[in-house]
DNA sequence: CTGCAAGTTGAAGTTCACTTCAGCTCAAGC
DNA sequence: GCTTGAGCTGAAGTGAACTTCAACTTGCAG
């Protein structure tokens, strides 16, 4: 068994088959054609697939997925050093994610201490009616001074 | 100024205007009317809509916020207390929300290390090949064996 | 009291990430 | 060689979360 079908890949993948022609349309991933024109995947696509799967997780749309898909080499299958480089990238966005959400959590156990969510009054959820910050919302949360 | 109007509320809660008069469709905050049917908001509304702010980036869909809005009392201005609850609530999301993140970084560093990314080969994403774990896709990842 | 920015409505449009459908063809087991 | 499940295509549909539009009304500043 040297390549997948379609449906083998969505087993193994746990992505839907109509998902995999959708990313295939998308050019997120490839496949090669047999005489009746049916999909034969590369196992070295199950990679690309789990690369979707877990960038989506940290929450990075389809078109920077495929920029960042993109940057693999063509002609050859991508080595472990390819993908190193690209997972880096990635772990610095998650890394960005989870501190965002640390900061929201830690905020909000302040909040539960004090009762309030208030944009207006909680210092801790939104300076920015005291503090001239540009943009409003809670900005505390969001966009964090310390950037 | 005891009450705001759309507009206000939307430079204030940095929400636009628009998705205002979406919410309150769809039920998740509520304006008063003046003789002229123009929205005026309490005051009170702005925590709302910074509940809902933050309850989306925790990933939250707006059903689910509907929900849980649906809890505070309809009778009078939520309480320190009323808002407490619910924020304890989606503190416990978020909680669940960080880990799986965490748990995916310190995966990826570890693939970093090794190159891979691999939905077949790599132990650390995804053992569901040896392992006769129900699913597919990279389960250690997604639905840790801790849960 | 007038001008005009800000507000109102329902309906339709948008983007994202897919799924479903209809009408076919392919391929593997009996 | 026939049946049956798996696969193919393009087009249309879905649902979430809004935005835009057109046509009209309100309300505050001067």
């Amino acid at each position: 068994m040297e390549s997948l079908t379609i449906g083998e890949l969505a087993v193994r993948s746990g992505v839907a088959a109509s998902a995999l022609r959708f990313y295939e349309r998308e050019g997120l991933i490839h496949a090669s054609r047999t005489g009746g024109n049916q999909r034969r995947y590369d196992r070295a696509e199950l990679r690309r697939v789990a690369f979707i799967k877990i960038a989506q997780q940290v929450g990075v749309s389809l078109d920077e997925i495929r920029e960042a898909l993109a940057s693999l080499p063509e002609n050859r299958t991508p080595t472990k050093g390819d993908w190193s480089r690209l997972s880096a990238r990635w772990r610095h966005r998650l890394e960005e994610r989870i501190s965002v959400l640390e900061r929201l959590r830690d905020q909000l156990t302040g909040c539960i201490g004090c009762g309030c969510l208030s944009l207006q009054r909680c210092k801790l959820v939104n300076p920015s009616d005291r503090l001239a910050g540009r943009g409003a919302g809670p900005q505390m949360v969001l966009n964090p001074p310390g950037d």
